[in-house]
DNA sequence: AAAAATTTCGTGCATATGCACTTTACTGGT
DNA sequence: ACCAGTAAAGTGCATATGCACGAAATTTTT
Protein backbone atom coordinates (compact mmCIF):
# COMPACT_ATOMS: atom_id res chain seq x y z
CA UNK A 1 0.00 0.00 0.00
CA UNK A 2 1.55 3.42 -0.44
CA UNK A 3 3.08 5.35 1.93
CA UNK A 4 0.69 7.92 3.76
CA UNK A 5 2.89 10.96 2.27
CA UNK A 6 2.77 9.73 -1.10
CA UNK A 7 -0.90 11.51 -1.46
CA UNK A 8 -1.91 10.43 -5.30
CA UNK A 9 -2.72 13.62 -7.40
CA UNK A 10 -5.28 11.51 -9.55
CA UNK A 11 -8.34 11.64 -6.92
CA UNK A 12 -7.09 15.70 -6.68
CA UNK A 13 -9.41 17.89 -9.25
CA UNK A 14 -7.58 19.67 -11.85
CA UNK A 15 -5.26 21.91 -10.06
CA UNK A 16 -4.39 24.11 -13.13
CA UNK A 17 -8.20 24.44 -13.46
CA UNK A 18 -8.36 25.44 -9.81
CA UNK A 19 -5.61 27.73 -9.99
CA UNK A 20 -7.52 29.41 -12.86
CA UNK A 21 -10.53 29.77 -11.46
CA UNK A 22 -8.68 30.70 -8.14
CA UNK A 23 -7.00 33.43 -10.15
CA UNK A 24 -10.38 34.71 -11.43
CA UNK A 25 -11.92 35.13 -8.37
CA UNK A 26 -8.88 36.97 -7.30
CA UNK A 27 -8.75 39.02 -10.27
CA UNK A 28 -12.05 40.31 -9.75
CA UNK A 29 -11.26 41.24 -5.94
CA UNK A 30 -8.78 43.28 -7.38
CA UNK A 31 -10.43 44.98 -9.87
CA UNK A 32 -13.20 45.82 -7.84
CA UNK A 33 -11.29 47.66 -5.33
CA UNK A 34 -9.00 48.98 -8.41
CA UNK A 35 -12.62 49.94 -10.33
CA UNK A 36 -12.20 53.98 -9.78
CA UNK A 37 -8.95 54.24 -10.91
CA UNK A 38 -9.17 53.71 -14.23
CA UNK A 39 -6.59 50.73 -14.18
CA UNK A 40 -7.05 47.13 -14.07
CA UNK A 41 -4.83 44.87 -11.64
CA UNK A 42 -2.93 43.19 -15.03
CA UNK A 43 -2.02 46.93 -16.38
CA UNK A 44 -1.30 48.32 -12.64
CA UNK A 45 1.06 45.19 -12.22
CA UNK A 46 2.88 45.60 -15.40
CA UNK A 47 3.11 49.67 -14.57
CA UNK A 48 5.11 48.04 -11.27
CA UNK A 49 7.21 46.15 -13.31
CA UNK A 50 8.16 48.49 -14.98
CA UNK A 51 8.91 51.08 -12.19
CA UNK A 52 10.65 48.54 -10.21
CA UNK A 53 12.77 47.48 -13.19
CA UNK A 54 12.91 50.38 -14.87
CA UNK A 55 12.88 50.54 -18.90
CA UNK A 56 12.95 47.23 -20.66
CA UNK A 57 13.15 45.86 -24.04
CA UNK A 58 9.77 44.12 -24.92
CA UNK A 59 10.95 40.34 -25.10
CA UNK A 60 13.04 40.86 -21.70
CA UNK A 61 9.76 41.85 -20.17
CA UNK A 62 7.70 39.04 -21.37
CA UNK A 63 10.23 36.95 -20.05
CA UNK A 64 9.87 38.20 -16.73
CA UNK A 65 6.36 38.11 -16.64
CA UNK A 66 6.20 34.56 -18.05
CA UNK A 67 3.85 36.56 -20.59
CA UNK A 68 3.82 35.63 -23.99
CA UNK A 69 5.96 38.05 -25.68
CA UNK A 70 2.90 39.32 -28.41
CA UNK A 71 0.50 39.17 -25.25
CA UNK A 72 2.70 41.51 -23.98
CA UNK A 73 2.98 43.62 -26.72
CA UNK A 74 -0.59 44.19 -27.18
CA UNK A 75 -1.30 44.79 -23.49
CA UNK A 76 0.78 47.51 -24.21
CA UNK A 77 -1.09 49.44 -26.25
CA UNK A 78 -3.91 50.59 -24.24
CA UNK A 79 -1.59 51.92 -21.40
CA UNK A 80 0.61 53.39 -24.76
CA UNK A 81 -2.43 54.97 -25.56
CA UNK A 82 -3.20 56.47 -22.64
CA UNK A 83 0.00 57.79 -22.05
CA UNK A 84 1.15 55.92 -19.48
CA UNK A 85 4.16 54.14 -21.20
CA UNK A 86 6.27 54.95 -24.03
CA UNK A 87 7.77 52.70 -26.61
CA UNK A 88 10.97 53.66 -28.47
CA UNK A 89 13.64 52.33 -30.49
CA UNK A 90 16.40 50.57 -28.78
CA UNK A 91 19.88 50.66 -29.83
CA UNK A 92 19.28 47.70 -31.75
CA UNK A 93 16.99 48.54 -34.52
CA UNK A 94 15.18 45.42 -34.09
CA UNK A 95 14.51 46.52 -30.18
CA UNK A 96 12.13 48.25 -28.66
CA UNK A 97 12.26 49.45 -25.24
CA UNK A 98 9.31 50.08 -22.98
CA UNK A 99 9.48 52.57 -20.13
CA UNK A 100 7.08 54.50 -17.63
CA UNK A 101 6.24 57.81 -18.31
CA UNK A 102 5.60 60.97 -16.39
CA UNK A 103 2.01 60.60 -16.05
CA UNK A 104 2.56 56.71 -15.50
CA UNK A 105 4.42 57.13 -12.56
CA UNK A 106 1.41 59.23 -11.13
CA UNK A 107 -1.00 57.01 -12.10
CA UNK A 108 0.72 53.93 -10.54
CA UNK A 109 0.54 56.22 -7.48
CA UNK A 110 -2.78 57.34 -7.54
CA UNK A 111 -3.62 53.39 -7.63
CA UNK A 112 -1.84 52.58 -5.32
CA UNK A 113 -4.15 53.11 -1.71
CA UNK A 114 -6.57 51.32 -3.73
CA UNK A 115 -4.50 48.46 -4.83
CA UNK A 116 -3.93 48.56 -1.28
CA UNK A 117 -6.93 48.00 0.19
CA UNK A 118 -7.23 44.98 -1.67
CA UNK A 119 -3.96 43.45 -0.71
CA UNK A 120 -4.83 44.05 2.68
CA UNK A 121 -8.38 42.57 2.26
CA UNK A 122 -7.24 39.10 1.33
CA UNK A 123 -4.76 39.13 4.28
CA UNK A 124 -7.32 39.72 6.69
CA UNK A 125 -9.64 37.82 5.17
CA UNK A 126 -7.38 34.95 4.23
CA UNK A 127 -4.71 35.84 7.40
CA UNK A 128 -1.51 36.58 6.46
CA UNK A 129 0.51 33.36 7.39
CA UNK A 130 -1.71 31.49 4.85
CA UNK A 131 -1.32 34.42 2.06
CA UNK A 132 2.99 33.88 2.29
CA UNK A 133 2.37 30.00 1.93
CA UNK A 134 0.44 31.10 -0.74
CA UNK A 135 2.44 32.92 -2.34
CA UNK A 136 5.61 30.90 -2.15
CA UNK A 137 3.79 27.87 -3.34
CA UNK A 138 2.88 30.29 -6.25
CA UNK A 139 6.69 31.00 -7.13
CA UNK A 140 6.91 26.84 -7.21
CA UNK A 141 4.39 26.86 -9.65
CA UNK A 142 5.84 29.21 -11.61
CA UNK A 143 9.33 27.82 -11.77
CA UNK A 144 7.56 24.95 -13.87
CA UNK A 145 6.60 27.16 -16.14
CA UNK A 146 8.05 25.06 -19.67
CA UNK A 147 10.60 28.00 -21.07
CA UNK A 148 10.72 29.05 -17.36
CA UNK A 149 13.81 31.66 -16.52
CA UNK A 150 14.62 30.19 -13.12
CA UNK A 151 16.34 33.09 -11.77
CA UNK A 152 12.46 35.04 -10.97
CA UNK B 1 6.20 46.28 17.11
CA UNK B 2 4.15 44.22 15.70
CA UNK B 3 3.30 40.78 16.68
CA UNK B 4 5.83 38.49 14.46
CA UNK B 5 2.60 37.18 13.58
CA UNK B 6 1.21 39.83 12.16
CA UNK B 7 3.24 39.59 8.81
CA UNK B 8 2.46 42.99 6.37
CA UNK B 9 0.96 41.94 3.08
CA UNK B 10 2.31 45.43 1.98
CA UNK B 11 5.79 43.93 1.69
CA UNK B 12 4.62 41.16 -0.41
CA UNK B 13 4.40 41.28 -3.95
CA UNK B 14 0.75 41.51 -5.80
CA UNK B 15 -0.54 38.82 -4.76
CA UNK B 16 -3.06 38.66 -7.98
CA UNK B 17 -0.27 39.40 -9.97
CA UNK B 18 1.67 36.30 -8.77
CA UNK B 19 -1.58 33.87 -9.08
CA UNK B 20 -2.29 35.52 -12.43
CA UNK B 21 1.49 34.53 -13.56
CA UNK B 22 1.45 31.26 -12.03
CA UNK B 23 -2.04 30.17 -13.80
CA UNK B 24 -0.21 31.13 -17.35
CA UNK B 25 2.56 28.62 -16.30
CA UNK B 26 0.47 26.12 -15.07
CA UNK B 27 -1.76 26.39 -18.25
CA UNK B 28 1.06 26.05 -20.70
CA UNK B 29 2.20 22.85 -19.31
CA UNK B 30 -0.76 21.43 -19.29
CA UNK B 31 -1.63 22.85 -22.66
CA UNK B 32 1.60 21.45 -23.91
CA UNK B 33 0.82 18.02 -22.57
CA UNK B 34 -2.61 18.00 -24.12
CA UNK B 35 -1.21 19.55 -27.22
CA UNK B 36 -2.31 16.24 -29.07
CA UNK B 37 -5.81 15.95 -27.50
CA UNK B 38 -6.99 18.94 -29.52
CA UNK B 39 -8.17 20.29 -26.26
CA UNK B 40 -7.23 23.21 -23.86
CA UNK B 41 -7.27 22.34 -20.29
CA UNK B 42 -9.82 25.04 -19.67
CA UNK B 43 -11.85 22.91 -22.24
CA UNK B 44 -10.91 19.78 -20.85
CA UNK B 45 -11.74 21.15 -17.40
CA UNK B 46 -15.11 22.59 -18.73
CA UNK B 47 -16.22 19.03 -20.50
CA UNK B 48 -15.33 17.55 -17.17
CA UNK B 49 -17.75 20.05 -14.85
CA UNK B 50 -20.35 19.15 -17.21
CA UNK B 51 -19.66 15.26 -17.06
CA UNK B 52 -19.74 15.22 -13.26
CA UNK B 53 -22.94 17.57 -12.85
CA UNK B 54 -24.47 16.59 -15.66
CA UNK B 55 -26.77 18.82 -17.60
CA UNK B 56 -26.45 22.28 -16.74
CA UNK B 57 -27.96 26.12 -17.54
CA UNK B 58 -25.47 28.35 -18.53
CA UNK B 59 -25.38 30.63 -15.99
CA UNK B 60 -25.57 27.56 -13.16
CA UNK B 61 -22.74 26.59 -15.08
CA UNK B 62 -21.20 29.64 -14.89
CA UNK B 63 -21.21 29.70 -11.04
CA UNK B 64 -20.24 26.53 -10.46
CA UNK B 65 -16.98 27.73 -12.30
CA UNK B 66 -16.70 30.93 -11.02
CA UNK B 67 -16.64 31.92 -14.26
CA UNK B 68 -18.80 35.05 -16.05
CA UNK B 69 -21.74 33.97 -17.58
CA UNK B 70 -21.19 35.17 -20.81
CA UNK B 71 -17.76 34.43 -21.12
CA UNK B 72 -18.69 30.68 -20.58
CA UNK B 73 -21.41 31.14 -22.87
CA UNK B 74 -18.87 32.17 -25.72
CA UNK B 75 -16.09 29.03 -24.45
CA UNK B 76 -19.02 26.75 -25.23
CA UNK B 77 -18.82 27.84 -29.20
CA UNK B 78 -15.96 25.91 -30.30
CA UNK B 79 -17.12 22.87 -28.42
CA UNK B 80 -20.52 23.04 -29.76
CA UNK B 81 -19.15 23.40 -32.98
CA UNK B 82 -17.03 20.19 -32.91
CA UNK B 83 -20.13 18.36 -31.76
CA UNK B 84 -18.66 17.70 -27.87
CA UNK B 85 -21.37 19.81 -26.25
CA UNK B 86 -24.77 20.15 -27.35
CA UNK B 87 -27.02 23.25 -25.99
CA UNK B 88 -30.51 22.58 -25.57
CA UNK B 89 -33.86 24.88 -24.74
CA UNK B 90 -34.61 24.25 -20.93
CA UNK B 91 -38.32 24.14 -19.47
CA UNK B 92 -38.40 27.80 -19.15
CA UNK B 93 -38.20 29.46 -22.54
CA UNK B 94 -35.35 31.72 -21.14
CA UNK B 95 -32.85 28.99 -20.14
CA UNK B 96 -30.76 26.98 -22.55
CA UNK B 97 -29.51 23.94 -21.16
CA UNK B 98 -25.75 22.75 -22.05
CA UNK B 99 -24.85 18.84 -21.95
CA UNK B 100 -21.84 16.45 -23.13
CA UNK B 101 -22.64 14.86 -26.31
CA UNK B 102 -21.31 11.19 -26.71
CA UNK B 103 -18.31 12.54 -28.61
CA UNK B 104 -18.13 14.83 -25.96
CA UNK B 105 -17.45 12.20 -23.60
CA UNK B 106 -15.03 10.18 -26.06
CA UNK B 107 -12.94 13.21 -26.62
CA UNK B 108 -12.86 13.11 -22.56
CA UNK B 109 -11.58 9.80 -22.29
CA UNK B 110 -9.32 10.48 -24.87
CA UNK B 111 -7.66 13.00 -23.50
CA UNK B 112 -8.07 11.88 -19.81
CA UNK B 113 -4.15 10.09 -20.34
CA UNK B 114 -2.49 13.61 -21.11
CA UNK B 115 -3.88 15.41 -18.63
CA UNK B 116 -3.11 13.00 -15.92
CA UNK B 117 0.39 13.21 -17.39
CA UNK B 118 0.36 17.12 -16.64
CA UNK B 119 -1.14 16.28 -13.37
CA UNK B 120 1.69 13.56 -12.49
CA UNK B 121 4.30 15.92 -13.48
CA UNK B 122 3.06 18.50 -11.43
CA UNK B 123 2.86 16.05 -8.32
CA UNK B 124 6.17 14.67 -8.92
CA UNK B 125 7.90 18.02 -9.83
CA UNK B 126 6.25 20.11 -6.60
CA UNK B 127 5.45 16.80 -4.43
CA UNK B 128 2.21 15.78 -3.12
CA UNK B 129 2.00 17.28 0.15
CA UNK B 130 2.93 20.99 -1.04
CA UNK B 131 -0.04 20.43 -4.48
CA UNK B 132 -2.45 19.43 -1.66
CA UNK B 133 -1.69 22.44 -0.07
CA UNK B 134 -2.01 24.54 -2.67
CA UNK B 135 -5.02 23.31 -3.89
CA UNK B 136 -6.38 24.03 -0.32
CA UNK B 137 -5.07 27.76 -0.55
CA UNK B 138 -6.67 27.79 -3.74
CA UNK B 139 -10.41 26.80 -2.41
CA UNK B 140 -9.56 29.70 0.06
CA UNK B 141 -9.01 32.30 -2.48
CA UNK B 142 -12.12 31.37 -4.52
CA UNK B 143 -13.72 31.78 -1.30
CA UNK B 144 -13.09 35.78 -1.99
CA UNK B 145 -14.90 35.85 -4.86
CA UNK B 146 -17.49 38.97 -4.40
CA UNK B 147 -20.00 37.26 -6.26
CA UNK B 148 -19.12 33.54 -4.82
CA UNK B 149 -21.29 30.77 -3.61
CA UNK B 150 -19.70 29.72 -0.55
CA UNK B 151 -20.89 25.84 -1.24
CA UNK B 152 -18.19 25.16 -3.52
C1' DA C 1 -55.17 41.15 -15.29
C1' DA C 2 -51.78 44.87 -15.87
C1' DA C 3 -47.61 46.93 -14.30
C1' DA C 4 -43.24 46.35 -12.04
C1' DA C 5 -39.45 43.73 -10.75
C1' DT C 6 -36.57 39.83 -11.64
C1' DT C 7 -34.33 36.17 -14.16
C1' DT C 8 -31.92 34.35 -18.21
C1' DC C 9 -29.66 35.00 -22.01
C1' DG C 10 -27.46 37.46 -26.11
C1' DT C 11 -24.45 41.20 -28.36
C1' DG C 12 -21.01 44.73 -28.83
C1' DC C 13 -16.90 46.21 -27.02
C1' DA C 14 -12.42 45.92 -24.72
C1' DT C 15 -8.66 43.59 -22.63
C1' DA C 16 -5.86 39.09 -21.86
C1' DT C 17 -3.42 35.19 -23.76
C1' DG C 18 -0.86 32.23 -27.01
C1' DC C 19 0.43 30.12 -31.72
C1' DA C 20 2.02 30.20 -36.54
C1' DC C 21 3.93 32.90 -39.81
C1' DT C 22 6.37 36.87 -41.65
C1' DT C 23 9.59 40.81 -41.67
C1' DT C 24 13.54 43.16 -40.35
C1' DA C 25 18.02 43.46 -38.39
C1' DC C 26 22.08 41.69 -36.39
C1' DT C 27 26.06 38.08 -36.19
C1' DG C 28 29.38 34.89 -37.43
C1' DG C 29 31.91 32.27 -40.78
C1' DT C 30 33.84 32.31 -45.34
C1' DA D 1 31.42 41.89 -48.81
C1' DC D 2 28.23 37.75 -48.69
C1' DC D 3 25.43 34.33 -47.05
C1' DA D 4 23.46 31.36 -43.57
C1' DG D 5 21.75 31.41 -39.14
C1' DT D 6 19.64 33.73 -35.33
C1' DA D 7 17.20 37.20 -32.68
C1' DA D 8 13.38 40.80 -32.00
C1' DA D 9 9.25 42.29 -33.17
C1' DG D 10 4.73 42.54 -35.80
C1' DT D 11 0.24 40.46 -37.74
C1' DG D 12 -3.56 37.36 -38.29
C1' DC D 13 -6.21 34.13 -36.02
C1' DA D 14 -8.39 31.82 -32.12
C1' DT D 15 -9.69 31.32 -27.42
C1' DA D 16 -10.43 33.44 -22.56
C1' DT D 17 -12.53 36.92 -19.69
C1' DG D 18 -15.64 40.59 -18.06
C1' DC D 19 -18.74 44.86 -18.50
C1' DA D 20 -22.67 47.57 -20.18
C1' DC D 21 -26.65 47.24 -22.44
C1' DG D 22 -30.73 45.23 -24.33
C1' DA D 23 -34.46 41.57 -25.37
C1' DA D 24 -37.47 38.03 -23.95
C1' DA D 25 -39.78 35.31 -20.47
C1' DT D 26 -41.20 34.58 -15.70
C1' DT D 27 -42.58 36.09 -11.22
C1' DT D 28 -44.28 39.32 -8.00
C1' DT D 29 -47.18 43.26 -6.74
C1' DT D 30 -50.95 45.86 -6.84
Amino acid sequence: MPSPNIVSTAGLPCVCGRLRRAARALTQLYDDAMADTGLRVTQFSLLRTLDARGPQRISELAVIMLLDRTALSRNLEPLVTEGLLAVAAGKDARTREVSLTRLGRVRIAAAKPSWERAQREVGRRLGSPKVALLVGLLLDIEALHPHADTST
